[in-house]
DNA sequence: TGACATTGGTCAGAGGCTCTGACTAATTTG
DNA sequence: CAAATTAGTCAGAGCCTCTGACCAATGTCA
């Protein structure tokens, strides 16, 4: 359903998607094993998709969900996950007796930081593969694009 | 671990990754949907993502298995799921007798019709959005990338 | 105010995905 | 030819994700 054409072998250019997947699928990896080296290897690919959606005051298990799209039963499971690992705690919601606030714990912050230094280091190979100035375009292209994809830009 | 770095608050740019993520997403939502409404909702993702890396002469489960990035076991798995659904069926590699060549039937080229078409508009729609112009840069540094993040390019 | 709909979240159960480990058969290597 | 490698399968366990049913707090509106 991607490249190289059905029965028919006309090479076309190759589909955007799997042209954005590509390097985000590096990227993750490489963050992903920094990760596990750097000793957070306590948790899974699911629930770092939930971890890293958690703003800086705490987010809603309901909002977590939708951003990692997924139901609110599974966001509730992986939370759970994650609370008894250390990474995030649950507080009550002072706007919401209903809610509670899903915040990142000391430890949450301590991976980012390392998932940081990553990031800044792949996004530093690439400015050098494609040059500075292709690198920016392609940062603005994407972020422009997001006004479209992003459903919750 | 993404946006809005830690405690401290202060907004730094987008994380790249994040950025190619979106957009991923949105696309294959698209296609998700429109298959679905076309009546191939008889696959899962986990299926899809291997039924995608499916090339027009067949392609090997090890092969498979590599670029889904999942175990030959997991790959086995699911192409035996879509093997029930008739999307695909095994014939012998001729080359190698231990091995087998997982090729797409009638109805995947049928279904791949289909996504070709949603990718297509969407990226109609994202030329729309970013100007001519800019989306050929994007698929240009896009594909530059591929170099350094694609293992099979 | 008081009924009703909505929203935040949990519990229970089922099914799907993915992994590790162990194994067979064919191929390649020395 | 013996040993190492490669293609693939079987079995079992654990994780992920969904649907459906449910409770409690909030919002709506006559």
């Amino acid at each position: 359903m991607t490249a190289d054409g059905g029965p028919d072998g006309a090479e076309p250019e190759t589909n955007t998607g799997v042209l954005l997947f590509l390097p985000y699928r590096a990227l993750e990896n490489r963050v992903f094993a920094a990760l596990a080296e750097a000793g957070f290897d306590d948790f899974t690919p699911a629930q770092a998709r939930v971890l890293q959606r958690i703003g800086p005051h705490g987010t809603r298990l309901t909002d977590l969900a939708e951003q990692a799209q997924v139901t609110k039963q599974t966001a509730g499971f992986l939370v759970d996950q994650l609370e008894k690992a250390g990474y995030v705690r649950r507080v009550p919601d002072p706007t919401d007796r209903r809610a509670r606030l899903v915040c990142g714990a000391e430890k949450a912050w301590a991976a980012k930081e390392v998932a940081d230094g990553v990031v800044a280091q792949v996004e530093k190979e690439w400015a050098e593969h494609l040059g500075k100035r292709r690198m920016r375009q392609l940062r603005e292209a994407l972020t422009s694009l997001r006004e479209i994809t992003d459903p919750w830009a």
